[in-house]
DNA sequence: ATTACATTCCACTATTCTATTGAATGATGA
DNA sequence: TCATCATTCAATAGAATAGTGGAATGTAAT
């Protein structure tokens, strides 16, 4: 028993993934990763935590092979290290949203709001694009927005979306979305729009599986050499 | 702050979905439930946990929406949830096997033995049983054999197999499998196999994902009203 | 060189988790 | 009703983890 068998090498491997998105703060930089690079600070600051815990939680998810860095000039840069690691976050949203009476009955009330609230799929999306008669509408924050979003989507942060109303054409269905399936954003823009007498509907899905899915990215501005915090 | 937001709360409920699968016992024990449904005596058994602890973790499991009880007689039987627990299984291997070094060696190595070892898929084992030139061999314990297997298979735990490998028709390719795709014993004897002069490879994944994709089961006995320990 | 700055390391406290023991519960069958 | 047995509960000790502030490291500008 002095050395461990390949069951248990593999057993404590698979246990110290699964741990490493244990944490609630650690699964909220993973969905904050999702939508791209990020710097320790960045991340600090989005999700509310010190810089030296974030970079804690960010070293321990590296470890644990969640997570990769590389070191631009004086920042430090994470990114998730795979898609199959936001496969993983996916499968815990299932798990969740089936098996957790919590979370299911946030995703039928809160979010889902009836039928009304049916979002639209990614390929739904595509079709209907052609079509023309759609607006795209990506409200999460700016920086977000200028580092990569749907093609000819608008960019107003829900933040600032009720007094820049106006920016939006009348008359098409507005199709929000932001950062995933489980980020209330898009569904807040949608409550908002429809109380201002939009049509609208959000997308299914965030900007992280669109790319992971293949699907074309625009970004505004000509590629910074580095995310900004 | 009283009162924790929607987002804190999912936040919340998502790491508790990963914590109760991160600890070695844990992930052991939903190894064994994905082959079916278990007592609390038998899941100590098979992993060598004390009955108390056993069921500790199996009550936390279920609290997390891991697992469902019920009870027969004086058992108490737990199950995986869902399919999407399986899910979240194959997702955690998956990220282990790409991102951590350890995993990905000794799936590379002591696992596939190079390119003779490939693995066998479901669909092409499908299409070769149609053949008929194939025996397919399932080489776990007796039990777990009698309560669910493979149409045509014949059931060998892999404990038994080297004394007993004359029961396997000569000259055809002998196509093994046991728990799943991290499960040695498939490995085990398909090595054995072809130390013995047998043609043999083995299926890419186990029972439960078998079972998940909708084949379908032969069992032996007549469905008893419990699994046994 | 020196300075500024982003990040990581370190030491420490509070908290949570794990495994073990033995007692308690709840259902079965005599 | 009593005895039996599977499981759960309760209490405990030891181990691991989370967060904090400040020191240390490493890189880039001055």
């Amino acid at each position: 028993m002095s050395r461990p068998s390949v069951k248990e090498t593999l057993l404590t491997a698979f246990a110290a993934v699964a741990k490493a998105a244990a944490h609630p703060h650690r699964f909220a930089v993973l969905e904050h990763l999702a939508q791209g690079e990020r710097t320790v600070e960045g991340l600090a600051d989005r999700t509310g935590l010190s810089i030296a815990n974030a970079s804690q939680h960010l070293q321990s998810m590296r470890r644990a092979g969640l997570l990769v860095a590389r070191r631009d000039g004086k920042f430090t840069l994470y990114r998730l290290a795979d898609d199959s690691v936001l496969n993983l976050m996916h499968a815990i949203n299932r798990v969740a949203e089936r098996n957790v009476a919590e979370v299911g009955g946030i995703v039928r009330g809160y979010f889902h709001e009836r039928d009304a609230m049916e979002p639209v799929s990614r390929t739904e999306l595509r079709k209907r694009l052609k079509g023309g008669l759609i607006t795209v509408l990506d409200v999460r924050p700016a920086d977000e927005f200028a580092l990569g979003h749907l093609p000819g989507a608008i960019g107003i942060p829900l933040s600032e979306l009720k007094r820049r109303l106006s920016e939006l054409p009348r008359g098409r269905e507005v199709v929000a979305y932001c950062r995933g399936a489980y980020c209330v954003m898009a569904y807040e823009a949608v409550a908002l729009l429809r109380a201002s007498g939009f049509k609208s509907r959000r997308l299914e899905d965030g900007l992280p599986e669109w790319r992971a899915a293949g699907l074309p990215i625009a970004s505004d501005v000509e590629r910074k050499k580095s995310a900004a915090s």
